[in-house]
DNA sequence: GGCGATATTGACTGCGAATGCAAGCGCGGC
DNA sequence: GCCGCGCTTGCATTCGCAGTCAATATCGCC
């Protein structure tokens, strides 16, 4: 321990390559070869180097080498409190996926009302190799990324870059058929913000589904994915009409209708009314609700973004690829099985592999 | 691509304060000050470098700025899956409220099982000026940060740095003041896992409470924190005996200790047991629980532990504070009222100021 | 034993911006 | 009218590392 070394040194702001060099006895060359897979290095002089490099407790700094490659090995990861709220997981699982590639993970949160405007200056201070979107970013903001050819993978959304996204609609047509064939006739929407586009397309996938079937999805009331929003949304609704069947544009406002009905309007679910959700989010496995949902595959949707990303990073991929992954129906007991009624309905496992 | 190179040079990698100044006919160092506050410039010379670097689409590099000035203006935010499934809502706010004083958060998840040994690297890779860490660090990477003078927040947990805490223990003993007013008097309490501190300081909260009453809090069972491990805790626990109320060590674990007891158990929460939690998560208030539990001030947490590592970055703060936030009583129906039963229980807002 | 080929190594420069220093400028006081 | 002061501005240097180029060491082969 202890800097011997000519003065009173014990406080050197950082150690540096020039610091391993000194002390092993090579050039600071050498000590960037020693960190560098593939470069060209003995494997004595690399031993000795990682030594010396251990001993003083040195890493080498991604800033700098960040400069120098143009590479920062950053990711930037634009989410709004929706994100973090709705799916959790999601972050995670994109920081973790992120973190084995070998980069990270930089955060941009909004404010549910901010529209991301000021997020591209941030995004090239940091030279960002690549950005994931779990949010919508504006045409102008894309554009801006396109410029400076920093790629752009945007997460359930479509727009001018590469996407991957979960198949909503035909999620929502397995759904539809399986509520169809359990006996729904007349069912109601419940839907997130009218400008999400994820819930746009779970909206415009029932009604079509629905049709298909010479069913009319109606009424279709907005609300904002929230629990207290599906609760209120649900007392609205029911004032006005009575629907067999509630579909959610998500799991939270589901559980919001299934508790409004059983605690403040009287109705029992799934007997007098079915309810569903979209996301199969943890509680709605919950014995409390049992909700019948369609699952989107969060980890393969993260999986593939991270992927991609990196591949557009590497310039391998086109930069237009648009992935849709499946969704798979979940079924559960808030609606009433096919040609039974009440709580014994078919079980899941049975229902989940049907062709549509 | 093709590099037309010499004459078309409209893909120019990355704008410069170079670009910028030349087109705005100044020097670099111009520049640089243009975009510094408090920086020694005549406010026309500002005006029309802003004005060329806005033509350009220039913003600085905080890459080459971290270099120079030792500030990366990045804040490390260590977290395990469970820290950000348990309460989504701490990434979001630490990353707002990081976002609001300027600087970014660069995630560091870890799988719950890895006890963050291979962190410190990448935390010195990236310069990060300070580290707010919501999961247990090894003591030798608190040392390692020390040593590099990377000021270090734990995030409700305790060790060798400051710390940003709920006061859980204060918090339990208002819970407990609560029960035995209501009945409670053979309690039993399922923990987190043996080694969560945070767990740890709710039992000790609870036992030592139960014990000022001369009540002994017993059988304590160890979980994981989760809806199934609550669920499969309460079976466990109510094979071997009939406590009057279960206390839990987090809110997850009580809803799934009410959905065993309702569902698979054939008891009637509050009426035939009481349950509480802590943390007061989302789905506590939701009807289907009425969950009686504690909240964490999560808002007010994460906007102290980012306020001290603030300061401990510019040096304003002392390096060992340990600041605890209190923690709040949120009464609702899971358990039986004091002098009443059943779901008719006292209103939240007159319990939640009591004196203990 | 000599030659070329190959593998290592070190000196040096530059990534993009910040800043100490000195020069330039305008202005007031004598 | 000249000197000096304060405000701006530019020059040159620096942060820590990667990669280019040239120099050297090592080796195989004839």
């Amino acid at each position: 321990m202890g800097q011997p070394d000519g003065a009173d040194e014990t406080a050197h702001a950082r150690v540096t390559s020039y610091d391993v060099a000194r002390l092993a006895g090579v050039s600071q060359s050498a000590v960037s070869r020693a960190f560098r897979d593939g470069a060209s290095i003995s494997p004595d002089m690399r031993a000795r180097i990682q030594r010396a490099a251990r001993e003083l407790g040195y890493a080498p700094s991604n800033i700098a080498r960040a400069l120098i490659t143009q590479r920062s090995r950053l990711i930037g990861v634009v989410a709004t409190r929706n994100t973090a709220r709705n799916n959790p997981d999601i972050l995670f699982h994109l920081g973790h996926q992120i973190q084995e590639a070998g980069n990270r993970m930089l955060v941009f949160t909004l404010p549910d009302t901010d529209s991301g405007e000021g997020i591209p200056d941030d995004l090239f201070a940091y030279h960002v190799d690549g950005v994931i979107a779990a949010t919508s970013l504006p045409d102008e903001v894309l554009a801006a990324c396109a410029r400076r050819r920093i790629p752009v993978v945007l997460f359930n959304r479509t727009g001018p870059a590469a996407s991957v996204s979960c198949d909503h609609a035909t999620g929502m047509r397995d759904l539809v058929s399986h509520l169809v064939r359990s006996g729904t006739r007349t069912p109601a929407f419940i839907a997130g913000p009218a400008d999400a586009p994820v819930s746009v397309e779970r909206l415009n996938g029932a009604r079509d589904a629905f049709a298909a079937h010479g069913i009319a999805l109606d009424p279709v009331v907005h609300s904002d994915y929230s629990h207290e929003g599906g609760r209120a949304a649900a007392a609205q609704l029911l004032a006005i009409c009575r629907p067999d069947t509630i579909v959610c544009a998500n799991d939270t406002m589901a559980l919001g209708v299934i508790d409004a009905c059983r605690h403040e309007l009287g109705l029992r679910v799934p007997e007098d009314l079915g309810v569903t959700g979209f996301d199969n989010i943890s509680q709605s496995a919950w014995p409390s609700y049992a909700l019948t949902t369609v699952a989107q595959p969060f980890e393969q949707l993260t999986r593939t973004a991270v992927r991609m990303l990196g591949e557009l990073v590497e310039g391998e991929a086109m930069p237009r690829e648009r992935r849709l992954m499946p969704a798979r129906l979940v079924v559960r007991e808030s609606v009433v099985g096919e040609g039974h009624s009440g709580p014994e309905a078919i079980p899941a496992a049975a229902q989940e592999r049907n062709p549509p």
